[in-house]
DNA sequence: GCTAATTCCTATTGACACAGTATGAATACG
DNA sequence: CGTATTCATACTGTGTCAATAGGAATTAGC
């Protein structure tokens, strides 16, 4: 039931870059030392948040990236679900006919419902929620 | 996020366990027939449930698998974190010292609500609870 | 135009977990 | 004794995770 890295390190990144957006494109470099993550491994991230058009990229010198909406317009669950895949615990919550055994499986009512609680979690916080939270409550824009 | 075989497997064990208990011992081989699934792969899974004393093993000839205690003892929860290992999301969420960042990591409060969603969910719904939605609700004791 | 900084793309790697299979020993009922 | 069963351990193929590596393409600033 783990969350990786891929994941986790998505949600800082866009994070960090929902904090320290100035208007000005905020280099992979910059974000993977202030979040102390290999910034190669970095790379393969945002690039599935860019062509998911998450984020838009500037290249070049001084280029970097940005947010392409605002942090209200992000939930938690589109950044994971985008990196990570699918959140449910069993295939055959999601895909119907992925299991053959499915009515009169008792199991099932487990699965349903811990995909409800976690897409409960997931897709009510908002990228906004977590700026909010990291401003108010942690003070320094450390994330 | 997903639960592996171990724990979906370990979880359909116990509750073939507990719906066709006689008083008698099951063998894991008729368990094995009427779940599908691989019994040697059962073996290992039920040697853990044993180890654990969740179940009782009766060896020999015409031996097999009881429940150790009622079915009301045995939340979901209990079968899933001594099988899967886990449930929480991330390490940090249990771990204290597991990351140095703690302090200052807005992305820790998904991670926090996260595991409480899933502990709330496996933890409040026992065996008895799937005995019964099974006979009630599904009729056949399919499982 | 040149250089340096940056994004973009693809391949490779080592470690580990997953999902079983395989083999045989120990035990006990009839 | 023979058969059914649990118990213990080792092995294996596949895939995913978490990077690392190398280089091509693009662009700002001098």
């Amino acid at each position: 039931m783990r969350i990786s890295t891929k994941g986790r390190y998505a949600l800082r990144l866009m994070l960090d870059l929902a904090v320290n957006d100035n208007g000005e494109p905020v280099s992979l470099k910059d974000i993977a030392k202030r979040q102390e993550i290999s910034d190669k491994y970095l790379e393969q991230i945002i690039s599935v948040l860019n062509k998911a058009k998450f984020v838009k990229s500037i290249r070049g010198a001084q280029g970097g990236y940005l947010l392409s909406r605002r942090p209200e317009a992000y939930t938690v669950g589109m950044i994971l679900r985008l990196t990570e895949g699918s959140l449910a615990p069993v295939a055959c919550v999601e895909e119907d006919g992925s299991c053959e055994r499915m009515q009169g499986c008792a199991a099932n009512m487990v699965w349903r419902k811990l995909n409800d609680a976690v897409n409960g979690v997931v897709d009510e916080i908002t990228l906004a929620d977590l700026v909010d939270f990291a401003k108010r409550d942690i003070g320094e824009y450390m994330i």
